[in-house]
RNA sequence: GUGGCUAUAGUGUAGCGGCAGCACAAGAGAUUGUGGUUCUCUUAGUACGGGUUCGACCCCCGUUAGCCACCCCA
């Protein structure tokens, strides 16, 4: 009979406190971005569908299921928002202007996975990419500004996880040489046909079958050329010397295609099974595979719900200030002008609409928590004043109302 | 995408093939214009659509949403 609409699967409503705290997340990366040196750009959210098969990998499972089409177009909701910086890079000519950029960007993807805790349809990236330097000082700074805003945002319990896959030579002679060494006959069923198109994924499985066949191969970091092995070396050690703590995992791969040598992963303990609050690396082949010029690039995405999750619930309350109450039909009409009053002086107050007693008026200013409450009586009226209550010391006192806003501003 | 679990007032939860309870929250009141405690009262629910049955919140099917693992990733 009745219809009711429910959200869509994966999207999310956020409720007034977590629409807070997401605000002050956004708040918080703002401000390191600008502490960093990063600025901001805000891109479509609609994009062309070769653009992530290009930039993100034809056979990625990104790629392969996931990307939200509009019908019969080319036309694709944002999966991620990497390769369309990089878009937006190429499109105007930006390494003409100058040879360095730094971009942040906040906004919603949208990948059409099994919904899950951590892991939705309709979800928010902050993400910044630096654009137009291979200094392994970039990556260190990349990496230190994903800690900083999750730090900042309050986030604790974090790990990070690093490594590196090498340039894109390493990259393609080691996952050749994995192709070669791995038997397919010990891997799992995924596995086995990952081993033939993205060889270097087996790495990350968590299949025993998988983790036992990888362990055998006994990889080291000698996969890299010597120039790779030292970049990651030294990474380490600006690491070190920085005293930011990580653990250097040789088995993390980014499922993206395009990235080279320095990749990393901030988890959280709180998430469950999606783990990750943030992620990134380099891709110094991207810009070029696009179509554009030979430029490197670093960067990494956070996952703004799942710093929502990894901060659990806290006690943020936003209230006004002050509450304008009335006593009757006959104070509503001058109750509601010292409102207005204070609103043009920029105080957060509210009314109440309902002509309720001033008992319950009282009630709900408490319980909202509110700080103020003016109470605009007939007999105070007639001389002019009104009553300004400090709910906090539970003290009154009678107050002109040409005085109001100096005494609020003087006591609070 | 694969497998599994779940759905009862706003929230958190009982319960039974035969009148759906409890707590908290919310609203009103306890003598005229003063909040936090207490007391009284009120509001409000079986996600949606089918089926089995004399009778379904309960059993079955479908839909929707959420959760868990896999997968993937932020």
């Amino acid at each position: 009979m009745k219809k009711i609409y429910s959200n869509i699967r994966g999207t999310s409503d956020f409720d007034t406190f977590d629409s807070f705290i997401f605000s002050r997340i956004c708040k918080k990366a703002r401000s390191a971005f600008n502490i960093f040196g990063y600025q901001e750009i805000i891109l479509p959210i609609l994009e062309e569908k070769g653009l992530f098969a290009k930039g993100v990998g034809q056979v990625t499972d990104i790629v392969q299921g996931q990307i939200f089409e509009l019908k019969g177009k080319d036309i694709v909701l944002r999966p991620e928002g990497t390769a369309q910086v990089i878009r937006y890079y190429i499109q105007n000519s930006l390494h003409k202007k100058s040879d360095f950029h730094k971009f942040f960007y906040i906004g919603p993807m949208f990948r059409r996975e099994r919904p899950q805790k951590g892991r939705f349809r309709q979800f928010h990236h902050i993400g910044a990419e630096a654009i137009g330097s291979d200094s392994i000082y970039l990556d260190v700074e990349v990496i230190m500004l994903a800690l900083k805003i999750s730090a900042e945002c309050g986030i604790k319990d974090t790990e990070l996880k690093i490594n590196s896959l090498g340039c894109a030579d390493d990259k393609r002679k080691f996952s050749e040489y994995i192709k070669k060494s791995l038997k397919p006959a010990t891997l799992c069923a995924a596995c086995k046909t990952r081993s033939t198109h993205q060889a270097l994924r087996v790495l990350d499985c968590k299949r025993p079958e998988c983790i036992k066949a990888v362990k055998d191969l006994n990889l080291g970091q000698n996969s890299l050329c010597q120039a790779c092995q030292e970049q990651f070396k030294k990474l380490r050690s600006i690491l070190d010397d920085a005293g930011v703590k990580y653990t250097s995992v040789p088995t993390l791969v980014r499922g993206l295609d395009y990235y080279t040598n320095t990749v990393f992963e901030i988890t959280s303990s709180k998430l469950g099974s999606q783990d990750a609050v943030g992620a990134g690396g380099r891709y110094n082949n991207l810009m070029k595979t696009l179509g554009g010029p030979d430029i490197p690039a670093i960067g990494f995405a956070l996952g703004l719900e799942r710093m929502l999750i990894a901060l659990g619930s806290k006690d943020f309350k936003q209230k006004p200030d002050i509450f304008v109450a009335t006593i009757d039909k006959t104070t509503v009409a001058k109750g509601f002008e010292i409102l207005t009053r204070l609103r043009e002086a920029d105080l957060s107050c509210v009314f109440e609409y309902q002509q309720k007693t001033l008992k319950a008026q009282l009630r709900s200013a408490q319980k909202k928590g509110i700080r103020f409450v003016v109470i605009v009586g007939e007999d105070e009226l007639k001389e002019g004043s009104v009553i300004l209550k400090d709910m906090d010391k539970s003290v009154q006192t009678k107050v002109k109302i040409d005085n109001l806003i100096l005494e609020i501003e003087k006591i609070s």
